[in-house]
RNA sequence: CGCGGGGUGGAGCAAUGGCAGCUCGUUGGGCUCAUAACCCAAAGGUUGGCGGUUCGAGUCCGCCCCCCGCAACCA
């Protein structure tokens, strides 16, 4: 079935596993999302941005265990705490799923019923490597050079118990022919080659069951049986619309046009979930975009070198709109890349404070200085530098188009610098209150004002709201088909400078 | 020889075979409207190594060295 509107724009991020806590990591994914999620509100799609929280498991039942809470207890905190950090965030999330709702088991439990009726699901037996301690199974590489297990450095025991199957391995031909089709658009590209590439290998199939846990999800038609996490958390992005419980929902958002994840789960999303939809008879999703990882001054990111940073850590130094900047800026694409806390300052003074920061302010005091109010920019202000300031704008859509956020970024820091090259050229402070040129200088530079105010919305929407306050205009943060465009065009609208220059960035 | 990506000034990146550039940082100068801010300039490179093709190679070819990703149920 087709999705029932085309301007629609249905964007994920993975639900967070809970046993986690939220570090930037996650809140790179989030922010990323919300990035988007903003833009195209603003470009006239309806949006559902959609996130949550990944709750079932048997690390999770021993976790609480642990805290003696029951894990239904346990885990309405922990999901709570995710739910809190991406309001810190200012994250614009239209739903926020937890996978021990009824809404997300209801789905769980038709999806495999209906997986259960394709002839893709079979009895088969697991083996694993099971640790007492863990209650959970492990692969030979999880385990410690004794072969013990690695948290409890325990020796493990070779289990075999009864699983159900699905038979992944049957949609390796289809897979491939949708990945490279770009059917299923997985980028950046060396993420599509590496699935690829796995693919060629053929695909085992995989199990969807587990016996030994009891925290999640009994299969409907094997109720000795717990629904293997990743299966149960996978089918969270089509619970969020109301996979059968909102056909209406379902069908306008359905399939998914991107989802956003970090590349220790490339293979679950690529290739296992859209497998299982085509299992269903589903559309799989539309695009899939996979980041890489910070390392955190030179190292990876771990408990053991307790190097993890957490939002409130960057929000406190940085604030929210500064926090949400930086990731962005730092996104990593192809590569991992490090994060350092002296950069972070650096680049923090440099485009904010110092940049689009500084830039307000000198330019509100000049126009003030000359009691310059009412601001009516035309195509006569400086036609040359508009023609510059039109071609970022283009860069900056280009660049959203491959989420390249920095690429946006860098497009908005070049308008900053024609503003103040424009400055220091014509020196409009010194100029009088008649001269024609000063009005131009006022014009040109507020006006740009106004379209930054624009462009950073998705990544500042504080900042954002600060300016247009100031320079006596609207809010929004959505817009129809078409509207955004033409706000985007010179001299859109007049302004009128209403209030009290405050600095942007302290 | 498992598959794939990559090695370019201190950092991050860019260059259809045609003067090796951009952002940040550093240094010097200018300016003083602005948040020690802004503007200009300079320094800083044998483009991982060796060899080859070419009038000309960061770019093409061969060999070598180094880094990184992926190699399945880690939720």
């Amino acid at each position: 079935m087709e999705k029932t509107s085309s301007n629609t724009f249905f964007i994920t991020t993975p639900i967070y596993y809970v046993n986690d806590k939220p570090h930037i990591g996650s809140a790179l994914t989030t922010v990323t999302a919300d990035f988007l999620a903003r833009f195209y509100r603003l470009d006239g799609k309806k949006v559902f941005f959609a996130v949550g929280t990944d709750e079932h498991g048997s690390k999770i039942a021993q976790a609480a265990a642990l805290a003696g809470k029951t894990p239904e207890d346990f885990v309405k905190i922990l999901s709570l705490n995710f739910k809190q950090n991406w309001q810190n965030l200012n994250i614009s999330f239209d739903d926020f799923i937890r996978t021990e709702e009824d809404r997300h088991k209801k789905a769980v439990i038709l999806f495999l019923s209906k997986l259960k009726d394709s002839e893709y699901i079979y009895k088969g037996s697991y083996r694993g490597f099971y640790c007492n301690g863990c209650e959970s199974f492990y692969e030979k590489t999880d385990l410690d050079e004794n072969g013990n297990c690695k948290i409890h450095r325990q020796p493990v025991k070779l289990i075999e118990e009864e699983n159900w199957f699905f038979a992944l391995s049957r949609f390796s031909d289809i897979l491939k022919e949708k990945i490279a089709s770009n059917q299923i658009y997985i980028f950046p590209e060396n993420r599509k080659n590496e699935i690829l590439s796995f693919l060629n290998q053929g695909l085992k199939d995989v199990s969807i069951s587990r016996q030994s846990v009891f925290w999640g999800i009994p299969l409907p038609f094997d109720q000795n049986q717990i629904t293997y996490v990743w299966i149960d958390a996978l089918i969270n992005y089509i619970s969020i619309i109301g996979f059968g419980q909102n056909e209406e929902m379902f069908y306008q958002f359905w399939p998914a046009n991107l989802h956003l994840l970090g590349k220790d789960i490339a293979r679950f999303h690529c290739i296992i979930w859209p497998a299982l939809l085509l299992a269903v008879g589903l559309k799989p999703p539309q695009a899939l975009f996979v980041h890489s990882f910070f390392t955190v001054e030179g190292k990876k990111m771990s408990k053991s070198l307790s190097n993890i940073i957490s939002p409130s850590e960057l929000i406190d130094k940085f604030g929210v709109d500064g926090t949400r900047y930086l990731l962005l800026k730092s996104l990593p694409r192809e590569n991992d890349s490090d994060i350092q806390m002296k950069k972070l300052e650096d680049t923090y003074n440099a485009d904010l404070k110092f940049g689009l920061g500084n830039l307000f302010s000198r330019v509100l005091t000049v126009a003030l200085k000359h009691n310059i109010k009412n601001i009516n920019p035309s195509k006569e202000d400086f036609p040359d530098l508009q023609k510059q300031v039109i071609q970022n704008i283009n860069n900056y859509f280009e660049a959203i188009k491959t989420i390249d956020t920095e690429k946006a970024i860098s497009a908005i820091l070049h308008n900053i610098t024609l503003v103040d090259i424009l400055f220091d050229r014509e020196k409009p402070w010194s100029l009088k209150i008649d001269e024609p040129k000063l009005k131009n200088i006022i014009n040109f530079s507020i006006e740009n004002l106004r379209l930054l105010s624009i462009l950073i919305f998705p990544l500042m929407p504080e900042t954002s709201f600060k300016i247009r306050k100031v320079l006596g205009l609207d809010t929004f943060e959505k817009l129809p088909t078409g509207a955004l465009e033409k706000r985007l065009s010179w001299g859109y609208e007049k302004m009128t400078i209403t209030s009290e220059i405050k600095h942007l960035f302290e």
